[in-house]
RNA sequence: GGGGGAGUGUCCCGAGCGGCAAAGGGGGCGGACUGUAAAUCCGCUGGCUAUGCCUUCGUAGGUUCGAGUCCUACCUCCCCCA
């Protein structure tokens, strides 16, 4: 390993980020100098951002954090094409009303990552469908598409996973990665970038960035890729039961993301704390060197950290305090997710317990939450369902004025009548 | 342009003599064991106003008491020949 110099690359070292780097020599040497600005790419692919998109805005943190200028590429223009890396199949396209709606909803996160604004390491935000958009098919092809070898092209991974598997890719996808590699070129040029972040999947089509802003642009640029993100037993990271671990808090509570994290794997504490809150290097040492039932301390500790960056401190807090009384003292606490019903029909004909977890969001049908009364899953007020016939009423509301529905050991919702 | 093959349970992969709500995996969920972990074991994994009804096997028709299974056309993809 490489001893770095410039406290951004050491810093990206110690804490676990670093997969590739273009030329390390040269960019420690260039950090030495002065501000790098350097940005990482963000399809608007969905509605948020999820937990593994958590790895590159990380990274642009940490690069502010060690005095460069990050920025936020959002791909608005990319987005209408469709990245095949990683991909067996084309991905349906998005209409333009639906990439402009993601966008607008996915912006909102970083600024709670960096900090924006005109100063020399403020974080800036730009759309590469400011670029993309308005070019033009033949001058285009001209300027930039003759830099491209169709034989090196086909010998990426995101391209031969593809022809390997038998799968088809698009000509529409095969440009992606051109279209990649010139939003770094036009970046260098327009406003100085030097370095390109992303995942280690996105390598070749960084590397394809620097090739091309040395042809057209004259410029040395450079490439950092961080390790891909997997937990210890090998599943993908931000996959669980409801779906996605979004950031935005209209898709995931706070609760649920806290909880997320809580559940982490003992094998990646000490990892994901690293890469994911901002303590300070001993202290995540301390904390992952726990053992046995302590490393849960470290789990808490973890949770609470990122969901204060997510969320605000506030609700992190909230969360843990949440769990703490609902795992620790089994009392129910009011600050689990609630679903609102109707009182008048509580007290009058009652809600089934079945349409009651349904509703709750709990279980996704009756069916479903037939199953789960068979197999001992439920609980009302803690206690398990054994008749799926049975009738919630006002009886069962708790001195606190709810009813808390339970799937499993941890999920939780609290129903509250209204009206 | 000619010839051959494929598309299965809306998470994925994948069996499927004309009686099929459709084998088996993986993943996921629940239970047991634990520490709200991992590993392991067990159960579940179309919908409903439910001893029945409805919707599912690329799309649309047809044959049949009955079709994922047979026929026709179409769509998509792969392979071989030109």
């Amino acid at each position: 390993m490489i001893e770095y110099r410039s406290s951004f690359l050491k810093l990206f070292a110690e804490r676990g980020y670093i997969a590739q780097i273009s030329d390390p020599e040269a960019l420690d040497k260039l950090a030495l100098e002065g501000p790098i600005t350097a940005y990482i790419g963000f399809d608007c692919t969905g509605p948020s951002l999820h937990v593994g998109h958590m790895m590159g805005i990380m990274m642009l943190r940490r690069l502010q954090q060690s005095g460069h200028k990050p920025i936020v590429l959002m791909g608005g223009g990319t987005t209408k094409v469709g990245d095949p890396s990683g991909k067996d199949e084309a991905r349906q396209l998005l209409t333009d009303e639906v990439i402009a709606s993601n966008m607008a909803s996915i912006k909102q996160i970083f600024t709670n990552f960096l900090s924006f604004g005109d100063g020399p390491t403020d974080a800036v935000m730009v759309n590469n469908a400011e670029w993309l958009d308005t070019l033009h098919y033949i001058p285009f092809l001209r300027d930039y598409g003759r830099h491209f070898s169709v034989n090196r092209m086909l010998t990426f991974d995101s391209v031969k996973l593809r022809l390997d598997r038998d799968q088809p890719l698009s000509f529409l996808e095969f440009n992606y990665m051109i279209l990649q590699a010139y939003d770094f070129a036009e970046l260098a040029k327009t406003r100085g970038v030097r370095l390109q972040m992303g995942g280690s999947d996105q390598w070749g089509n960084i590397v394809n960035g620097i090739d091309l802003g040395r042809r057209v642009a004259g410029a040395e640029l450079y490439g950092l890729t961080c390790p891909l993100l997997t937990t210890a037993s090998g599943a993908k990271m931000g996959k669980t039961a409801a779906g996605a671990v979004w950031l935005n808090g209209d898709m995931l509570s706070t609760w649920d993301f806290w909880q997320y994290w809580r559940n982490t794997e003992d094998e990646d504490v000490g990892r994901f704390l690293r890469l994911f809150t901002d303590l300070p290097l001993e202290e995540c040492a301390r904390l992952e060197a726990l053992e046995g039932a302590d490393i849960n301390e470290a789990k808490k500790v973890l949770a609470t950290e990122v969901t204060a960056l997510v969320h605000g401190r506030d609700a992190a807090n909230e969360a843990q305090e949440t769990a703490r009384r609902t795992f620790e003292e089994g009392a129910l606490a009011e600050n689990l997710p609630t679903v609102e019903v109707s009182a008048p029909e509580l007290a009058e004909q009652g809600i089934g317990v079945l349409h009651a977890f349904v509703t709750a969001g709990l279980v996704g049908s009756n069916g479903d939450a037939r199953r789960q009364v068979k197999g001992g899953g439920l609980k009302v007020n803690d206690a398990t369902v054994t008749d799926e016939r049975a009738i919630l009423r006002t009886g069962d509301l708790t001195p606190e004025g709810v009813i808390k529905l339970s799937l499993g050991k941890k999920r939780h919702v609290l129903l509250k009548p209204v009206g």
